[in-house]
DNA sequence: AGAATAGTTTCCCATATGGCAAACTGATTC
DNA sequence: GAATCAGTTTGCCATATGGGAAACTATTCT
């Protein structure tokens, strides 16, 4: 199931980098709502055009967006399994982390009759 | 309940940024499983002691890890409420794009007659 | 055809990042 | 008190990143 370990390292590598900026998230959190054209989704921000290609490129990259030109408009839609694959990574660690603090719980609590939480 | 959202586009921003990084996921992996000092920590890696020192610093700002140093040896743990940070804008974003692709699959769904998938 | 539109490319700039070596501080051990 | 050990600081370097300006391509509109 989990095929060659070293590229998964560089496919998080990229996506937590491409999530790791406000403009490139905010523009994943716009095409989750529906695909658009580069300029729609470079209008609410103050940079120039070829500053918000660089990021829709890093997203591209990244697997977070595909995108497809026809005629002279580009239109840019989200791969929610890419998004999957960082949740994944997240839940994963926490779920080490949970395994550890259940575990802990199990004894705080074997060894403490139960009250209100604080 | 969400208190000034530029400081947790702040956080977000170092916080991807932290888990952007092989060392810096196995790091925080390798804490989930038990706090460390430094040195130890560092065993598993090729690089110098400066160089990794800086690693835990992105660690440490972003708020994934905490340390405390007693006598010479400064010992690190990590802080999983803000791993839970990342996961919840994570999660949070594809409970936006599952709603739509909910709605979706209900409309595909009144359309056509359920098959197996491909 | 000519003008406007949507992207794209190229070149440039300042800053950030990730690594190194070497010198240094403070705690512990011999 | 000398040596060692854990960590730190300081410079240095190459590359990556995020931004801009200007010139260019390819469509679409009038």
């Amino acid at each position: 199931m989990v095929r060659h370990m070293v590229n998964q390292q560089a496919a998080l590598d990229s996506l937590f980098h491409a999530l790791a900026d406000p403009t490139r998230r905010a523009v994943v959190s716009r095409l989750l709502k529906g695909a658009a054209p580069v300029k729609q989704l470079s209008e609410p921000f103050e940079m120039g055009l070829p500053a918000f290609l660089k990021h829709l490129s890093v997203l591209e990259v990244s697997g977070l967006i595909r995108t497809e030109k026809h005629g002279r408009v580009r239109t840019c839609r989200v791969d929610a399994e890419r998004l999957a694959a960082a949740e994944g990574w997240l839940s994963q660690q926490r779920a080490i982390w949970q395994g550890r603090a259940d575990r802990l719980a199990d004894f705080v609590e074997s060894q403490n009759p139960p009250e209100q939480n604080a």
